[in-house]
DNA sequence: AATACAATAATGAATGTGCATTAATTGCAA
DNA sequence: TTGCAATTAATGCACATTCATTATTGTATT
């Protein structure tokens, strides 16, 4: 009972948070309004989290962790390489496109200052099936010798900004614009 | 006299406010500090800007179309195209590189909902240069065949992406790197 | 079962501070 | 003397956080 309902709360408190700053911004998001939105009192916030910042942070965390974690749900490692690199392309922007305000809430977040607040071997734990999933496939000398950081770095920018455009509502994917996005990425990062 | 004055003051709050927002964020950077730093009195803003906001959105206009010139000026509209392409490409990381303020101002602005109050054709005329210059790229065969949005958005996300991977300081691209991003980014976009 | 009790959950009004903005005033140039 | 530039102090609000209080749940005792 009693764990059921504290889940219940705090969860409340995470979505309307979400809510609210993957709308608003970081400014602009009241622990008054979060308390409402969720329906608890301003209060208890106070009894699951030390503060907004320290909410803001946990909640990052949750996000990026099953953001992660679902880009590799579905992955078949019987699968060629490029068909799984292609699943895992398709699935970062569709995963996102699904779920603007998680997108939303995390590039804003991980675009401000308060990123740096995060230990680094948090991150660097967080996004550890990335590294390994684009590492062995160059170490296989599947994909281009690239330093793996930058390798991250080119997909991921490359995917995030490619989701922004669709989620601006001023330009829509069809679904052979993603198979092109497919390819410009994996032409560029294959070996050959 | 007077002109010089004004824009030197001007000027001084535009730089404050960089400085502060790149650093600490939207939220933490309060107009004090801002006089402070800019070292005119905090009434003083106000005769140069409507408010906090607008100041922010004026600043945001002349950085990134600031940023979008400099990346054309050393242009030689005589060399092949893959060639004026590195170019771009490279003036584009290196120059961010240099003007890391500049780099995080932009992108923070530009993932916060901040970005929305700047009317879409505003931004569009600031981005044109780049749009033309991949476009008839596309036209004359010499890109592939994607659609423009898709392309400037790919280009500049791996972009951007390789530079905050730069700023963050754990990973100091050597310039075999940085031709390997061009090569990465060129591959996938070329014409076969 | 029933009661008592401790511990934890939840409330919401109150507090105090940080901050954007204003207004009244002075300086200064044409 | 008209109008703009600049200053400083004051205003007032928005907001994070706290605290005194009440409700709820879990546990031990008989």
């Amino acid at each position: 009972m009693k764990n059921i309902k504290d889940f219940d709360k705090k969860e409340a408190i995470f979505q309307a948070m979400l809510a609210l700053i993957s709308k608003h911004g970081f400014h602009s998001s009241p622990m008054s309004e979060v308390a409402k939105q969720a329906d608890v009192a301003a209060g208890t916030i106070y009894h699951y989290f030390k503060s907004k910042d320290e909410l803001i942070c946990a909640l990052y965390i949750r996000l990026r962790e099953k953001f992660v974690k679902n880009l590799f749900k579905t992955d078949d490692t019987t699968k060629a390489y490029k068909e799984r690199f292609r699943h895992f392309y398709l699935q970062l922007i569709l995963e996102s496109i699904k779920n603007p305000k998680e997108f939303y809430f995390l590039e804003q977040f991980s675009n401000s200052p308060f990123v740096l607040t995060i230990p680094k071997n948090e991150i660097t734990r967080i996004e550890q099936p990335i590294y390994d999933f684009l590492r062995k496939a160059v170490f296989t000398q599947v994909l281009r010798d690239i330093p793996p950081k930058l390798l991250v770095a080119f997909v991921m920018g490359s995917a995030s900004s490619v989701i922004k455009l669709q989620l601006s509502g001023e330009f829509n994917m069809t679904s052979s614009d993603l198979e092109l996005a497919f390819f410009t990425c994996w032409d560029g990062i294959k070996k050959n």
